[in-house]
DNA sequence: CACGCTTGCGTTCATACTGTCCGCGGTCGG
DNA sequence: CCGACCGCGGACAGTATGAACGCAAGCGTG
């Protein structure tokens, strides 16, 4: 469960953020602050995960907020959410780490595909451990951009997918993707479709299948 | 004209560094620090738009310096170059906004997509207003991230190449082709076609290993 | 010093799997 | 009833690998 500090001072937004929050699986709204001097009294406090922060506050401005927060070492990630349009502010939000920069107004959807893209991101991370190499990093950082992680890409189905997923998870050893299309009833084609989708977003590990003459077949492994 | 500060102890590493940004088109090396310390002297009396932070520090961690950086309000951007490879390490970087991570050692492609993603990324905050829509900030925020550098020779894959550079650098003595095929699963000319092409690129040394009865046996050693 | 022996190098080519285009059939809205 | 769209798979060119083989390079023996 990731928990999420709402900044804003509108009590109604404030209001809105929280229940979008609630909403969301995996997500709860640990605290609501309307200022920037109450949102570093909660950090003290209570360990949160991810705020969420709007730009314009009454005591000081967002950027600075961020700059506050990094100042006390806090391990906090930032998802600004804002109105604020100026690219300056962006490019400020950028060199302080934010994971995301919403606009304001937006919908549930638009905030639920960035949560969820944090919650890969952070998925990826918490495994610990080192990178195997300069591409694992790649895909880590990449994790924190909303892909289409809520609405499938167009040309799959939920249903193949979980046929998929199950027919993995399922296997003891690593499946190559005709292998995989064999057991779903599929063909290869589909099968590695979407087993390449799982493995884009980290889901599976790939990785050649050496020893046969001929080009290596690649397998993949859940994780 | 982009300026960037250097931040690399061992001085051949930064005399390499510093000669890459000079190689780059844009881009122009303003100054080296060897320490912490160093770099933040240069940037207070010094215009610089980039950093190129290295982590292990003699005085201070990069991440620390980060800290600093971010702290005294330095409109400066920050790409990690360094060979630590912790995921913890990452994340961190991450949340102190850097615009890049570039795992060392690395081929002056790898360096010079880095620099141009960036390159573009700051033309599009230097127009300066307002984002239009949140699809506009998308945009700058996606431009941050290099192309698509992969771009490996014809008949090689990532995959394979980070195996072999996995054997090869976990290895404390030097390697054979063979044995190098043996560790990663391969043949001896899979094995040495990545060998090769390391050795090419300067990333392994290459030496003959005498003794044997027999035509010697080349071996290979990660730098 | 010459010659052969031994062992691994380096190259060529067959081969099996990959990755992608494009058309098919089903489904849904108008 | 029809057009649009969507998920799927056949077909095919492209590509990463390893077996085979001739050659190169030290070492031992006379």
């Amino acid at each position: 469960m990731i928990g999420v500090l709402v900044v804003e001072d509108e009590p109604v937004a404030a209001e809105a953020h929280r229940a979008y929050i609630e909403r969301t699986a995996g997500f709860a709204a640990v605290a609501v602050a309307g200022t920037g001097a109450q949102a570093l009294a909660v950090l003290t406090r209570t360990p949160v995960d991810l705020v969420l922060l709007d730009m314009n506050l009454p005591d000081t401005h967002g950027i600075e907020l961020c700059r506050r927060i990094r100042a006390a070492g806090a391990d906090v990630d930032v998802l600004a959410v804002t109105s604020a349009r100026e690219l300056t502010t962006v490019r400020a939000a950028a060199a302080h780490g934010v994971v995301g920069y919403l606009l304001k107004p937006f919908t549930y959807p638009a905030l639920r595909d960035r949560l969820e893209a944090y919650a890969a991101y952070r998925a990826q991370l918490a495994r610990g451990g080192d990178a195997s190499g300069q591409s694992e990093i790649d895909r880590v950082l990449d994790a924190v951009r909303p892909a289409e992680s809520a609405a499938l890409p167009k040309g799959m189905s939920r249903e193949t997918l979980d046929a998929v997923v199950a027919a993995v998870r399922a296997a003891e050893r690593a499946l190559s993707a005709a292998e995989t299309g064999e057991v779903i009833g599929a063909s290869r084609i589909t099968a590695r479709r979407y087993l390449e989708y799982l493995a884009d977003t980290g889901l599976v590990d790939r990785a050649p299948r050496y020893g046969g003459t001929g080009r290596p077949e690649l397998e993949y492994r859940w994780r």
